[in-house]
Order: structure tokens, then sequence, then C-alpha cells
DNA sequence: ACTGGTGTAACCATTGACATTACACCGCAT
DNA sequence: ATGCGGTGTAATGTCAATGGTTACACCAGT
């Protein structure tokens, strides 16, 4: 199993809004050029980013920009304005009640699934904007 | 985006295996009758599981038992013999290489991405059979 | 040989992701 | 005020993966 590419796209759009900001006017069709996929994708993803406060998007005019500065902006906040997830496991199952490991397997399983939830997030927060935009910049600098 | 109810169904599968051992004869039947589940997913997750060294599965006889200690037995171990994939992120897209951020996107996030992937398995690692026996034997015991 | 059980393959239904088209609405500029 | 570029969103199609189910060949002990 693995995650859809929406938080890599959301992660793009936001780079390129820093990176283009004040050179292009960063309409859903030119950010749509830079990642390589449908407009309407952009316009879905720009839409759950502002939903979340993380930029603005200007209506009639076009474009949109950072809401926040790019240092207090965590891959942890872009994940959850994209990802509308609550529990990263699936537990499926209505395991048997009438079975001893059955009816305790919830029980037990569950935090232990969650810790490891909430180690992937500890990770997340620890990582901002502003450290991928400073090694773009040492990328483009050589 | 979620992970499959594999993980949770091959734990559950141990923890019965475990549970039962020398009580019941752990056939594929008898621990769908536990899951909940179709006995083909169990024969297919348990041959994952036999594949991968955590189980025993006699073949004419019918039953299967551990191949290593609870204790030895982590959660990483489980979650890569059930579920296959590499990459925890989908990196879908072909960015434009015209553009200053599609070139180097993927450059930037991989290794982030990939750090979360790493915390996230650190504590897998951290998590044994042995831990969720404890657990299930102290909510039998009250 | 019979029987219970395992190992697989084939097929189906469901779901979610992503692409794409279409269209209503907004706001600036002529 | 109207046209135009842009946004917001719904409807639809395609594709891949999951999980369910049936079917059947093979294995081992009685």
């Amino acid at each position: 199993m693995q995650f859809s590419s929406r938080l890599p796209v959301a992660v793009h759009i936001l780079l390129a809004i820093v990176e283009f900001d004040g050179k292009e006017k960063t309409t859903s069709t030119f950010l749509a050029g830079s990642v390589n996929v449908n407009p309407v994708i952009i316009r879905n993803t720009l839409g759950q980013l502002k939903a979340a406060g993380l930029v603005t998007v200007k209506a009639g005019e076009g474009g949109s920009s950072l809401a926040q500065e790019p240092k207090d902006i965590t891959l942890m906040d872009v994940f959850d304005a994209v990802e509308k997830e609550e529990a990263l496991f699936h537990f499926h199952e209505n395991p048997n009640p009438e079975c001893p490991v059955g009816k305790n397997v919830h029980a037990v399983l569950d935090k232990r699934l969650f810790s490891i939830q909430e180690a992937m997030q500890a990770q997340m927060k620890s990582i901002t904007l502003q450290d991928l935009i400073d090694d773009m910049d040492n990328l483009c600098a050589q």
C-alpha cells in the first residue's frame, strides 16, 4: 500500500509558488505545466491548501501566494491539508468475538499501530517548507 | 490514503497461532473463523509469512506454527512479509524538466519522504509479537 | 484410495486515484 | 457592460489494487 501522490504534488505547488513569487502569475494552468498534471488537480489541491490556511488564491484575478512563512509550514501541515485520513491503518475486520484472540486484537493492536502513525507524523512535523527551499537553492547553485 | 488490512490480519493470525498452540489445529479454516475473513485470504497471508520465514505450514497434515520466538518477531518483519511495497510514497509525476522547480523536486523531496518512512519503520521494529502477547494476556487476566 | 488441508489461479465487485470535459461564477480591463 | 482569463466544482471515464469467492490440482496421514 502506498500514499497517493497528493503530498508530493502539494509540496511541488508550494515550492513553485515560492520560486516564482513576483516573477510569474502562478495560475493553476501555469502550475500544472510545472507539475505536469491536469490544471483541475492543481485547483483541487490548491483548494485544500487554501482551506487549511496555507495559501491564498485570488479568485477573479488569478494566481496564488503563501499565507504563512515557509519556515512555519511543515510537511505535516501539508499532509493534513491534503490527505483527510484519520487512521493510517485499516482495521478492516469484524473479528470473531467468541474467540479470545478475536475479542482482543483490536484493543491490543490499535495503540501500537497508532504509535507507528505518530512516529511518522513526528518526522513530518520536523520538516519545513523552508528546509526544502534551502535544499533546492543549494542544488541550483551548483 | 491508508494501508490495507493485511498487517492487522497477519498479526491476528500470528497471535492466534500462539494462543491456540497445542490446543487446536490452526488450519486456515480455523483461523478464518477467528479473523472472520475468507480462508483463502488466510492461506495467502500465511504463504507470505512462510516465505518470510516467520511461520511453518504443514502441507498435507494441516496447521501452522511459529518459526521464530515471539520476542524475535517485530511488526516490521510482519509488515515486510505482507506488504511488498518498496516506497511508501508515490512520486507519480513526470515533472517538467524545463522548470527549475520541476527539475529538482524529486531530488529534494525524495530523501525527506524516505526519512518519514524510516521513522515509521523504526517504530515498527521496536514492537515485537511478544509485546502484543503480553498485552493480550493482561487483558484476559482481568 | 479416501479425506482434510494447502497452494494457486481465475474471476468478480468495489473502491479510490487521477484525468478530462463542461460549465457556472468572479473580477479586471478595455 | 461586456469580454476574457481565471477559479470552483460536478460529472464521467479509466485504471489499479483490495478483498471475496469458486474451482481445482496436489500433499500427507489414516
